[in-house]
DNA sequence: CGCGACCTTGATTAAATTCAATATACGTGG
DNA sequence: CCACGTATATTGAATTTAATCAAGGTCGCG
């Protein structure tokens, strides 16, 4: 999905090395990542353990597990999910480089209450918990950065919860091209053409519509002139038009 | 729509007189409210603000109003809500006795990124921030029970998030229900009988489905004699079918 | 008793899902 | 490099479902 150095790694190197842990000051994330304040700290910084890259549908952890850290996404990107009893799947959030990954560490019995697997080749850099929660309690900018990110958590899933209830297809995928394409911008990347790393079926579970609908709403949106698609390919021709679609639901 | 001593206020006593800060040991809620080992802390205790009852549609905070505090439902239930530039609302959360409203007041700004209000004659405990970080900084397990309260919620979303992800109107509205009944049982009150405080419309306007629909499904599980409704009073009659179908989505 | 708010129900319309067929792209092995 | 097979994407037609439009019913309250 994003351009990152890991993509041009063949992912047939089996023996992938452990990535030396490296310094925040010389991160590409930096002040896309958390308080920049946070990682001029030496004993945080020291905490971070980078583990190694992971492939496509590799999991950084799986439902049940104990919460053992956050992540924070390094580069690539990762889909969070519930599996039922059938085993299907709903997936509940992606996440991109910079986002924290396992904010529900704290919650009930500390166990994982999803999984969550890579979108392609990605990393993460690894904040274990007890190390982090001692640092929280010696360092308030620390602890009060930890709540902010909580709570940013807690306002996304809410304007998500805003976008699954839209009624119209085309209007629930134009908030989903705007979104991925306000984070691609924030991110440094092409705001305007990039290319989705999921199939129709994959925007589908996350949008709550079947493969077939998002596929028309596509089609859709080419028609009216304002994106161009070819497969996962997307350019956004026409940036007003999308979010003037987006604007008639209004709540985000 | 939760029977407590409140609703025996009339709700035309206009001059309602300030609640003296009660005692956590003395509250009824003791055990169903946050961790009791936290209560129990004298200091704790002593940051609560007791307002003055709401009354119905009263909102306890506005969107952008400056997050100030945490609130603790005392009694009664609440509604968040984000209002569209048309003026329309979506809920985003119920909150009943025991629930903390305003979890996200760390993020962003410290502004309010919904609007709460009232569903029936109800109170709250206040938790000003100010002084709730302080005991945090002071106290690890007043600090690790807010990051406990803050991943709860975040797990409670994703749940909301699988809700309205639900494609069928009888699921949703099951799913509501036994949400409801559950919540109702763990409080002391009745679980299969109830009053709802909201009409159709507002159960519409949570569910993301039009009162119609809502009316229809509450005929269907009527007539498949797994509810009797009348009106806002609903009686579960056959739990056992009620989960089944809410099994049949199987995420929650 | 009558008004207004709310709920139910029916008929119609609009939209997404499902079923099904076809088309396109991609990787593998010949 | 091309042929083939698989996976994915598009498109059409039929079906199902919810939204919408509209009428009538119920309940509580002045």
């Amino acid at each position: 999905m994003i351009k990152n150095i890991l993509d041009k790694l063949t992912s047939n190197i089996v023996p992938v090395p452990l990535l030396s842990p490296e310094n925040c000051s010389i991160c590409k994330l930096m002040n896309k990542c958390i308080s920049h304040e946070l990682t001029v700290n030496k004993e945080f910084e020291e905490i971070i353990n980078n583990k190694r890259p992971l492939e496509v549908k590799e999991s950084l952890f799986t439902v049940d597990d104990t919460c053992k850290s956050i992540y924070i996404v390094k580069a690539g990107s990762f889909r969070s999910y519930i599996t039922n009893t059938e085993g299907l799947d709903q997936t509940v959030r992606f996440y991109f480089p910079g986002d924290l990954i396992g904010l529900d560490a704290f919650s009930h019995n500390h166990l994982c209450t999803t999984t969550v697997d890579a979108l392609e080749t990605s990393a993460v850099c690894e904040l274990p918990l007890p190390k982090l929660l001692i640092l929280c309690a010696r360092y308030p900018l620390i602890f009060s950065e930890l709540l902010h990110m909580l709570s940013d958590e807690i306002v996304a899933d809410h304007h998500h919860m805003i976008l699954l209830g839209q009624t119209s297809s085309v209007i629930k995928l134009s908030i989903f091209l705007m979104l991925i394409s306000v984070k691609y911008g924030e991110l440094g990347y092409s705001a305007n053409e990039f290319i989705l790393n999921m199939g129709r079926e994959g925007v589908g579970n996350y949008l709550r519509m079947n493969a077939q609908t998002i596929s028309r709403a596509f089609t859709k949106l080419s028609d009216d002139n304002i994106i161009d698609v070819k497969g996962r390919s997307i350019i956004i021709k026409n940036q007003a038009k999308l979010k003037e679609i987006v604007k008639s639901c209004s709540f985000i």
